[in-house]
RNA sequence: GCUCCGUUGGUGUAGUCCGGCCAAUCAUCUUGCCCUCUCACGGCAAGGACCAGGGUUCGAAUCCCUGACGGAGCACCA
């Protein structure tokens, strides 16, 4: 109709006329209507068929990738401690577009702030640990406080270019004067001047606070947030890397992180929404150096639900020295460390977290589809036991001796565990039978509940009885039966389970014992766990997820 | 207060640039059924969304305006 406005009044009939015809195309099937398209608009077939094959990414495309030979991102993080969960989407995203694009991963720590932002000397390797555990292997490592130099340089050009000077006001001062467009009596002395305070700065002549370079940007900008910021300042607090203790001047993160970019390369810049006004800021540094701004994509925020603990790294911290948390890989603790402990996959974490996209908008990331993705990757090999939490004790009457369910069972051929039933056996709570009622014990028989337990005399009470009936399995199919698991009364091994939700104490099958450390089996009707440790008193095993 | 940005089912996402192919995709989730000697895996089915109101148009998730809600920056933090 945009082709033939004649028909525009009467667009109302338009369904009645096509609706046959549409609903004759639908009623085809795809072979068909593959084959009528080629007789009729072979190059529109081509065209759809060609739309289906790059279509598959989850990610969007990265914008203006034709006009780089190569492209390059980083993620700079600052290494204040190991990873939560919503720092791996750095890595997880740009380690996805690396592939994509046959790209480069830098991995630049962001140490300028030795004081606020101190850095914590462990993060460093501990940060390079989770990026591996993620399956990302960065191509370079740069630590910015070993570029210091460098910065320094940058900021003698800059000040020649007539975009710095120094500034002694203090912060309260240069804001008032900001926040009304104002200029500080500073801001016009000449190059020399500057230069000259600069050098002082350098020489850690000034006390914290009394000196900064600001750049020179537009004092009358709208936005107040790009007026005239601050370039260096001034630390009196040395930095904890021996390297660079001896720098009082450090940049901000503007300032090192804008000439970083330029000078590694970097095409694409990937960051989140708090830092949305810094390509405009840096961008006035770029135009006094003639240097041509990367890319910038922003995304949200990432919230986790399932943990009370909040995001962030400082939080976290202090609950660990509170000792409220066990440490880092406590599994109650939000972090990559933890998910490793538990058995998850980092390839999992990185699916869970490609699917989030990168919109600007915050988002809520549900652990349930990290558990998904997980599962994905560890049914298969996860072998099957019985762990019996809360065990109420019963004997058993008739035959056999034990029962024998399988490792896996889509796996026969990985053989059966042998569960001993001759000292009795335990049930949980939930799955004890009332009196007279028959239940399944997987992979032993059907057993029927004799007494009612009233008559307590003891450890061995003569009503907590499950005598074993003629039953065959059709009782289960007809479902009359629950099939429950169930652990030996002894010889059983004892486990404690620790979860987000803290720690719960059972008993597991012998062959249990057969599990080396760091495998991820499944407790049947439980859950997945990842063994974390055969002691001498009980086994250690991580909830992984349901 | 000033300045940016965002809003599609419970969650995430596609579609928005270039209005009709959208009675809106996919995943997760929830529920039911099938399979099953696990509440796992697998299969099938169902449930559930275009922030609100105006405008433009034959036609709006898509364009325009207003509002609401949410987020971010205005640091000598990153």
């Amino acid at each position: 109709m945009g082709e033939n406005p004649d028909f525009r009044p009467h667009g109302d009939e338009i369904p009645g006329v096509v609706g046959g015809v549409v609903a004759r195309v639908n009623g085809l099937s795809t072979a068909e209507k593959r084959e009528r398209l080629e007789d009729l608009a072979p190059e529109e077939l081509a065209e759809i068929e060609a739309e289906d094959e790059g279509d598959d990414h989850d990610l969007p495309d990265l914008p203006n990738v034709d006009e780089y030979d190569e492209i390059r991102m980083r993620a700079a993080p600052n290494p204040n401690g190991p990873w939560h969960i919503g720092h791996a989407r750095m890595p997880a995203v740009i380690g996805t577009y690396k592939e994509r694009y046959d790209g480069s991963f830098i991995v630049r720590f962001d140490d300028t702030d030795p004081e606020t932002k101190r850095p914590d000397l462990d993060a460093y390797d501990a940060i390079l640990d989770d990026i591996a555990y993620l399956g990302f292997d960065p191509d370079d490592v740069i630590i910015a406080s070993d570029r210091v130099e460098t910065y320094y340089e940058h900021a003698r050009e800059l000040i020649d270019a007539g975009g710095a000077y120094t500034c002694s006001c203090s912060g309260e001062t240069f804001s008032e004067l900001k926040n009304g467009g104002e200029a500080c009596p500073h801001r016009e002395k000449d190059a020399e001047t500057t230069h000259e305070e600069f050098r002082a700065m350098i020489d850690g002549e000034y006390e914290s606070g009394e000196m900064v370079l600001r750049v020179r940007t537009d004092i009358e900008h709208k936005n107040p947030a790009l007026r005239d910021w601050v370039a260096f300042r001034m630390i009196d607090t040395p930095h904890p890397r021996e390297e660079a203790s001896d720098y009082r001047c450090w940049p901000m993160l503007d300032f090192q992180s804008g000439v970083d970019d330029h000078l590694t390369g970097v095409t694409h810049i990937i960051r989140g929404i708090d830092l949305q006004d810094s390509a405009k800021r840096q961008q006035f540094v770029y135009d006094y150096f003639d240097w041509e701004y990367p890319e910038v994509v922003h995304w949200g925020h990432v919230q986790i639900d399932a943990y009370d603990v909040k995001l962030s790294t400082s939080t976290l911290k202090e609950q660990i020295d509170a000792g409220e948390l066990d440490g880092w890989d406590d599994p109650r603790a939000p972090t990559l460390q933890s998910l490793r402990r538990r058995g998850i996959r980092g390839e999992a974490v990185v699916d869970a977290l490609i699917a989030l996209g990168t919109s600007t908008s915050n988002v809520d990331l549900s652990m349930s589809s990290i558990y998904a993705a997980n599962r994905e990757l560890v049914d298969d090999d996860a072998e099957r036991y019985f762990l019996v939490r809360d065990g109420e004790r019963f004997v058993v009457e008739g035959d056999p001796d034990a029962g024998h369910p399988p490792l896996h069972p889509d796996h026969a051929e990985r053989g059966e565990r042998t569960i001993p039933a001759t000292a009795g056996v335990l049930l949980e709570p939930d799955d004890v039978p009332a009196a007279g009622e028959r239940v399944w014990l997987k992979g032993f028989a059907c057993v029927r509940r004799e007494g009612d337990g009233s008559a307590d005399d003891g450890d061995a009470a003569s009503d907590k009885r499950l005598v074993v009936t003629d039953d065959d399995i059709d009782a289960v199919r007809d479902g009359d039966v629950d099939v429950v698991h169930w652990a030996p009364a002894a010889g059983g091994i004892d486990v404690r389970m620790r979860t987000p939700e803290g720690d719960v104490d059972g008993v597991a099958e012998p062959d249990f014992a057969e599990t080396d450390v760091d495998d991820v089996i499944q407790f049947e009707r439980i859950g997945f766990v990842r063994v974390d440790e055969h002691g001498s008193d009980e086994s250690v095993v991580y909830w992984t997820h349901p």
